[in-house]
DNA sequence: TATATACGAAACGGAAGAGTTCCGGATATT
DNA sequence: AATATCCGGAACTCTTCCGTTTCGTATATA
């Protein structure tokens, strides 16, 4: 039984009771929170789950241990939230393309931006890989907020593409949509080679596109 | 800098010094070494890197602590001797199929036994997951004992289908390779479901076989 | 102004684990 | 027989880290 097992099973509420009497005194500043979750993000990400430890976070984000034990109860929630929280914060900015063409859209996703933040996740995921067997919950936040967005982006533009009449109805979108998120993982964390252009280019021209009958403009 | 790191200098040499006078006394039971690596593993797969401890291998191998520190300086030799002795143990005793179609092969892959030891084996990679950043030699053993493996089957099975003209030489072997171990490891790690016969043969059926130009065999 | 809470910083207590040492007993050489 | 190394087991030291508490200070209400 992992600490994190323990620690969620009160849902919602914060570590505070917020019914009671929170009248007197100095106010909490919750502008600290995100900059607090996101130390932890980062901390995460460079140590692992077992590596990182309160008081790195603290001393990251200028604060005292108690004013994070104040907030959350534990090491195991503090990390779940912090995982939780990045989902929230990565859905609205991006607006996704509409080029035409399956390929058109698969390539218009490939952005500076859009790598780094890659990495950073997967770099996060691979902290937490040793946690997730043993706590689902974390596994759920995982997929939730690293997984789950970038797979829906993949089938809608497959959907799209059925719809437009572009490729076969027939072709397996759920697995599909998959690989590209799958290789990343495995190129980022196994064999240590950054995800740049042209490997996402070669998923999508050498699986990708093949896999569901086009052809990729002008091999030679 | 891990503790990984600074353990792994010394190359091939063994804790004791092999050259001074191993004459007098009881002589070390070399039976008991691949027993405590088997119970390293194990206890790997069950619950990661971190998790780990000294004491359990010992107390599942029922071996004393200091047997153990007699053989490996550190708890960080005997992960990485661990996983490279997995190599070794696994090349031998299967002979490839080699049916005369790229699907045949491929199918003919999916055993229970293999379906069985590629389990233990990305749960043994998912509890050394957060050190593989920080620790390029387990990263490169990770890879030697696990991944290239299958990845060398699929490439050996692609350039058949070639040869004999199954499937065009334009095709990208090498990323291609890689989608069925990405996406097990995938499967395993972060979907938690396990990989039966259906996944695979929908990542033969919906991917692989697709991406090189061949029919599935009767869709409906 | 008096009170109550939040803040950063640092000290503290307790638990867990890496690595060492010692024990009684077994097995080898000389 | 004497010596030296192995064995499993257990006690031991030392460090690290979680989580708590304390302290001086800042900021809120009454």
């Amino acid at each position: 039984m992992t600490p994190l097992d323990l620690a969620i099973t009160g849902s919602d509420e914060r570590a505070d009771a917020i019914d009671s009497a929170p009248k007197l005194g100095r106010k909490r500043d919750l502008t600290r929170d995100p900059e607090i979750l996101n130390c932890a993000l980062e901390v995460l990400a460079e140590t692992g789950y077992e590596g990182m430890t309160i008081d790195m976070v603290a001393a990251r984000a200028k604060a005292g241990k108690a004013t994070i034990y104040r907030r959350w109860p534990s090491k195991a929630e503090l990390v779940l939230d912090a995982v939780a929280c990045m989902k929230k914060a990565g859905t609205a900015p991006e607006r996704l393309p509409d080029t035409g063409t399956l390929r058109g859209d698969l390539v218009a996703m490939i952005k500076p931006h859009s790598i780094e933040d890659g990495e950073r996740k997967l770099q996060i995921m691979a902290g937490l890989a040793s946690m997730l067997t043993s706590s689902p919950e974390l596994a759920d936040a995982v997929n939730a907020a690293i997984i789950n967005p970038r797979v829906a982006v993949n089938k809608l533009f497959l959907r799209r593409a059925i719809d437009r009449g572009e490729i076969s109805p027939d072709v397996d979108i759920d697995t599909l949509s998959m690989v590209s998120g799958s290789m990343a993982a495995h190129r980022t964390l196994l064999e240590r080679k950054p995800i740049d252009r042209a490997f996402l280019v070669s998923l999508i021209d050498g699986v990708i596109l093949p896999a569901v009958g086009l052809k990729p403009p002008t091999k030679a």
